[in-house]
DNA sequence: ACAAAAGTGTTGCATATACACCCATGG
DNA sequence: CCATGGGTGTATATGCAACACTTTTGT
């Protein structure tokens, strides 16, 4: 390739990751109030700018710290954008991430040097996002609720133990409707994704819940 | 962002399509010799660098037709490679494709402007190719078989009619095992992926064959 | 005793697999 | 009549969906 061809120059590439949880039975999603331009003030989803020097998942895990304080992420790739004017500034291709986490587990920052706010956002409750990120985040939520039963995508939502009503409660969320519930345990039980620990979780005003956890050979999921 | 910040400059896109037919019952992939540096006179599936006005989708309509004259190809995104060092000029990073196409209606060119040889290899006659494109090449493989049962992803091996044991013979050959018949027959015709065109084909030597077409409404595949 | 949540089985239906024979055609 | 290849049905197993009652615990 000639590289000096103006054809190839002032390229950029964004990384963003559709982050979701499931707090208290809602099904929410995480976003920024940007604090530069372009779309200075408006709500987008967490990502930023790959450096030439690094890889998508380096500069994505590098954004997801700098922007919100979040580290050791898992994401998977689910699409690509690159329609010529999505960015005002200079053409920039949007490499799309998802990923789902436990909110009491991971506590992202309020402000950081590089956003002024950030909150999880009821996902019927969503602002109108800068870039295309209305879009992206509608696509992200189509290919959740797609795949969610396809692999461990829900690990990092649950990263240590949990009993199978969390678990059942955390799909019923996110696909937004009701699942039979001795289905769902038959289901989940027969696949090898999750196994039982042998502990019991006490709960108050409960009766007792088995603990699970996922199974560690990641099954995954080609995208 | 800093449109000025020297990590942002001088990053580039690869779109890559692993290009595959089934002629004469071989599964085969596409790929052609460079005729300019990099990996000059090695073998690459086709590509090239995206040009910053046009989408990925427009660069690899484009890179398709320079580099082995082949228009109007389907094409479905399966992955994205960002090794810093994949490419020794500058700093690429990879949006790969897959297509299947039929090689007796889309005919590619042997030598073009940006290309010096091109030619279909048998999947396990494949040479060692330039830039990552063997691992990219193993990827589209285990895509395809993957997703083989999905969707319409051989839609363009077969654009116009043709006869179940054609189809048949297609996917015994991408997948590189025996399906059984009938119940390959039964899944196809209650899917509807495909349908009758109430036509027949008379076939010299052998008792006349159903003719079917893929049906209009695509049945997508999420990524 | 009652309320709240965990846990458990069966049946019917749809789909996937395994398997063998008949039919049409040309030579 | 035979070789080639197209076309068909049945039986079994497995996965999915619909459905209600019992157990535990705290109040």
């Amino acid at each position: 390739m000639d590289i000096n061809n103006p054809l190839y120059k002032g390229q950029g590439l964004h990384v963003l990751t559709a982050l979701f949880t499931v707090d208290d039975g809602k099904f929410k999603v995480l976003l920024l109030k940007r604090k530069n331009q372009p779309f200075k003030d408006k709500w987008t989803l967490v990502g930023g700018a790959c450096y030439n020097n690094e890889t998508l998942e380096d500069a994505m895990n590098r954004e997801m710290n700098e922007k919100v304080g979040l580290k050791g992420i898992d994401f998977k790739l689910f699409n690509v954008y690159s329609d010529i004017n999505r960015s005002p500034v200079m053409r920039m291709v949007a490499i799309a991430y998802i990923a789902v986490i436990d909110s009491k587990k991971f506590k992202f920052l309020k402000e950081t040097s590089k956003a002024q706010d950030a909150d999880w956002f009821l996902i019927d409750r969503v602002p109108p996002l800068g870039y295309d990120h209305d879009k992206i985040l509608q696509d992200a939520i189509d290919f959740l609720r797609e795949k969610i039963f396809d692999g461990d995508i829900l690990r990092n939502l649950f990263p240590e133990y949990f009993t199978l009503p969390e678990l059942y409660n955390a799909y019923c969320s996110i696909l937004n409707r009701a699942i039979d519930r001795r289905n769902f345990r038959k289901k989940l039980l027969n696949s090898n994704l999750i196994e039982d620990t042998g502990k019991i979780q006490l709960q108050p005003g409960k009766k007792s819940a088995k603990l699970y956890r996922f199974t560690k050979d990641i099954k995954k999921i080609i995208i």
